[in-house]
DNA sequence: ATCGTTACCGCAATCGATTGCGGTTAATAA
DNA sequence: TTATTAACCGCAATCGATTGCGGTAACGAT
């Protein structure tokens, strides 16, 4: 900032009237005449005034910054997500600050202490993977400011929740992979702690408790990369029994699962039968493009902003209840089932 | 913020000096005795006092923040971008806000005053497919704010610039082409407007010049969306005289140019070969893995960040002469040529 | 006893915008 | 002519932190 901005002041010195005639004069306060009101504002057009949003903000307490914590911007999933919460947030004039943690928990509480420190009026979450402590996020909610989380939601914190309805995603993907024909199905996993893989679990064992195949636990693979995935997978279809179809819960997974049945030239779908828990652009890659449950970032990410825009509005945000909502994702079925 | 924040003030009281005393003494100025400025601490540490940084930037006009203007979030390239810049704004100990455009000149322009509002201390940007015109960019160089472009930068702005090199890339990628035997190459541009698609389009000549192979403008295509890439695809192998390899030079595109060959059935890299302008992730994806001139997004963000850097820390921005940073970006063959 | 230092600390202005309250002018009524 | 009252507008405090400058106390030196 070397050529200083012009503020309220020059113009009030300009027209010849005070800072305060400025300022209601361009907020269209009725105890200002009008032809004072106009030639305020001919005055600030011609000089570009841009008001500084920084002296609202300190003065008033409203920065129109919403805070994002995220883990990764660089995936998958979460810039359909971003691009959800954008589209609400930019209705209501307002702008995102996005911090992401690496999945660190240290960093994920630096985060939340610079959005405070920033004077954003909400927060939109998604816990990092290290993160079993919560109390960072009361600081949040202690400070007044409202905060949805969604995704990976922490479990003792009484705040809103969007997520997307594993169990019952997972159970639609297996139970269409058994209605295909398949009863040897694999599932892969991501951090077997995460309620993530617990949730998406559970919907495959209910699938399979429903047809009365018997859970094989050979058949339960766990991966957070896909270089991991890929011998995880190799091990999979070394078995005496190799499975006939494989669920993959995450698309960083999948892709690495893919990659090792490439390699062994096994036949998707007559081999192995895919489905994934996917953006759909990401399964369209893929040859032939792949089943899935979409998990709908974007509609995540409306959801969520519209529930924090409902509490930043709200006169009495602390009387409205924490609600969680679930999303259901879509079945979508394509080549390789 | 309703549970106000604790300020210098609450300290000072409950200490018993003056505010002033309490923010020198949190700095560590020597003025100020060891004992009170332990005393201060230690009050501090207790209230988990947090400095606003909003009142400091209104003051200092340092607000430890970056814009970044971007087109989509929601893409393959930019997530990689923000990534790098990330990286190095936080060694820094800054942050970002990011805006995107969605494309629109105006909404680009919006987003300029919105970062000027909010005191940024620097500005990254690529520019929008409508831009044409460059003058909001100047208000944010004449506000004495620094700015960087990178991969889409304007031509006649004075200010650094970082992007790859497109013409060697996409040289390099065609002249590999042409090593493994293929002749008859199409090209699948964006926007012909757009100086990433003159420039890479230049390459692909120059490649051809090379090997004095006639440019036939029949193999050339240009496409913004994978669904015009499938239309226009689906032309070209509709030709008397088919091309036997397609370059893209974006991995939106070739999404589309893929879908349509894997619909028609046709061997990768036996009938057609390809070669993609796109992340490595994403070429990993496809199967077979696309071979690819990777532009490096992560390194391309860092770069753009650093050159940033530069001039925010230098007492003399505005004597730093602007510099155009080519980054060569890589060939990685993989299996689809 | 007086002057000079040094060591510490507080006053008050400042950044830019907002707003309660009080003041001035002019018009109108009595 | 005087009191009343709109109609307009300015003063000054405020948000939280920073900082130039001035002030006080304690100490030693002369």
């Amino acid at each position: 900032m070397k050529g200083k901005a012009i503020t309220i002041k020059d113009i009030a010195k300009l027209v010849g009237v005070s800072v305060s005639t400025v300022s209601r004069a361009l907020k269209d306060h009725p105890d200002i005449s009008l032809e004072t009101r106009d030639a305020v504002k001919s005055v600030a057009m011609s000089m570009n005034y841009r008001p500084s949003q920084v002296a609202v903000s300190l003065r008033l307490k409203q920065s129109k910054v919403i805070g994002v914590l995220l883990p990764k911007i660089y995936s998958f999933f979460f810039p359909s997500v971003v691009n959800g919460i954008e589209e609400v947030v930019n209705e209501y004039g307002y702008h995102l600050m996005i911090l992401q943690s690496n999945e660190l928990y240290q960093k994920e509480i630096n985060n939340t202490n610079i959005l405070l420190a920033n004077n954003v009026e909400g927060v939109l979450a998604t816990v990092s993977r290290q993160t079993k402590d919560y109390s960072h996020f009361e600081n949040i909610l202690d400070a007044g400011i409202p905060m949805v989380f969604f995704d990976r939601v922490p479990d003792n914190v009484m705040a809103d929740m969007v997520l997307i309805d594993d169990t019952e995603g997972a159970y639609k993907a297996v139970k269409h992979l058994i209605e295909r024909g398949r009863r040897k199905i694999a599932i892969c996993i991501g951090n077997p702690e995460m309620l993530i893989s617990v949730n998406r679990l559970k919907g495959y064992k209910k699938a399979l408790a429903e047809y009365k195949i018997p859970f094989n636990d050979e058949y339960l693979i766990s991966a957070e990369t896909p270089e991991h995935a890929a011998t995880q997978t190799s091990r999979l279809l070394g078995l005496k029994q190799p499975p006939d179809s494989i669920f993959a819960i995450s698309d960083l997974t999948m892709s690495g699962i893919v990659q090792e049945i490439y390699r062994r030239k096994l036949r998707v779908p007559e081999d192995v039968a895919l489905i994934g828990f996917c953006e759909t652009i990401f399964c369209k890659m893929y040859n032939p493009q792949l089943s899935s449950i979409t998990p709908l970032g974007l509609e995540i990410g409306r959801q969520a902003a519209r529930r924090l825009f409902l509490r930043i509005f709200s006169s009495n945000n602390h009387n409205i209840k924490p609600q969680t909502i679930f999303l259901n994702s879509r079945l979508e079925i394509r080549d390789s089932t």
